[in-house]
DNA sequence: AAGGGCCTCAACCGCTATAGA
DNA sequence: CTCTATAGCGGTTGAGGCCCT
């Protein structure tokens, strides 16, 4: 099939705008303004074709595009935007004001990519390559559950002391511990906020029935993002020293492809394992001082 | 100085989505 | 409902600049 051409071929211009192209452009849009895409070369006096000059519009010369080096919150920003939504560009520089969509698909080829490979990310999973460093060090086989898997992880990063029964609270579902630990000072103040945000999201994972609200049928994909777009989860996703421990959270979390599903689909998280996980723990075990 | 390789990024291509007739 | 025009998106390309030998 033979698809119709935007525009007639003979005597249209291709590759690099003249500044004077660029001129002609300029004045016929602040003018007439935007649309009317088809007609406006032949209006406007340019051998372009109508696409061509959209885009040139819209990549270059709109007025309010933001031009020069990105900032590091810029660069933080399109690191967990990518990790949210894929190659999804355009959506991407809807939050970052004066960044085109090419601009930052150009800059995450050129740049961001090898950043994070550099640091040991793969750029299209946002998973650490070898994985090996975010896997809790223990001697005894290490237990299936999501649930273990992620606190061993938290207090490995944070390198907190984790009070027992905070820990079974969290993986019990019953965030109310993790709140009275929080008021008795056991951990710190962050930590404890961030682990009381994982309790609520441990919650709606192990159980079937409703929750603060959290409806049993609701898609996991909606309170998920909830959760890592809650403004204090979101500061400390995207330092980039934290990047790859958050997606690797993520990724247990998740339970699989990042698709929208019901929280019966789970088979990340079991409970029992978890338990057993804990009641198993002593400490003679090498858990680089993880739970006190 | 020359030229080869690499990198960047503007521009293009091909496709889908949407609106309107 | 179908068709057509247009807008928008993401992947890819290639010109030009830079760096190294």
């Amino acid at each position: 099939m033979v698809r119709t051409p935007c525009c007639k071929e003979e005597g249209i211009k291709k590759g690099a705008w003249t500044p004077e192209e660029d001129q002609k452009l300029i004045a016929y849009l602040h003018l007439h303004g935007e649309g009317g895409w088809r007609t406006l070369p032949e209006k406007a006096g340019l051998k372009r074709c109508g696409k061509s000059c959209r885009l040139r519009w819209a990549n270059y010369l709109r007025p309010d595009i933001k031009r020069g080096e990105f900032s590091p919150e810029e660069d933080d920003t399109i690191i967990k935007l990518h990790a949210l939504k894929g190659n999804k560009w355009a959506a991407i520089a809807t939050s970052l004001a004066g960044r085109t969509d090419n601009e930052i698909k150009n800059y995450w080829n050129t740049n961001l990519k090898k950043r994070l490979k550099q640091k040991g990310i793969d750029a299209i999973t946002h998973k650490p390559i070898n994985s090996t460093g975010f896997e809790p060090k223990v001697n005894k086989p290490v237990y299936s559950s999501g649930s273990a898997r992620l606190l061993n992880r938290v207090a490995s990063k944070y390198a907190v002391e984790l009070n027992r029964d905070l820990l079974t609270g969290i993986i019990s579902g019953n965030s109310t511990v993790a709140e009275d630990s929080q008021n008795s000072g056991d951990v710190d103040s962050p930590t404890s906020t961030l682990l009381n945000k994982m309790a609520a999201t441990s919650v709606l994972i192990n159980t079937t029935t409703t929750y603060s609200g959290f409806s049993d049928n609701c898609s996991f994909t909606d309170e998920f993002n909830e959760f890592f777009n809650n403004e204090e989860i979101s500061d400390i996703y995207t330092t980039v020293d934290n990047f790859g421990f958050m997606e690797e959270l993520k990724s247990i979390l998740s339970y699989g492809d990042a698709g929208a599903g019901v929280i019966e689909d789970s088979p990340e998280v079991n409970v029992a394992d978890a338990m057993e996980f804990i009641d198993s723990w002593n400490e003679d075990d090498n858990m680089v001082g993880v739970f006190v």
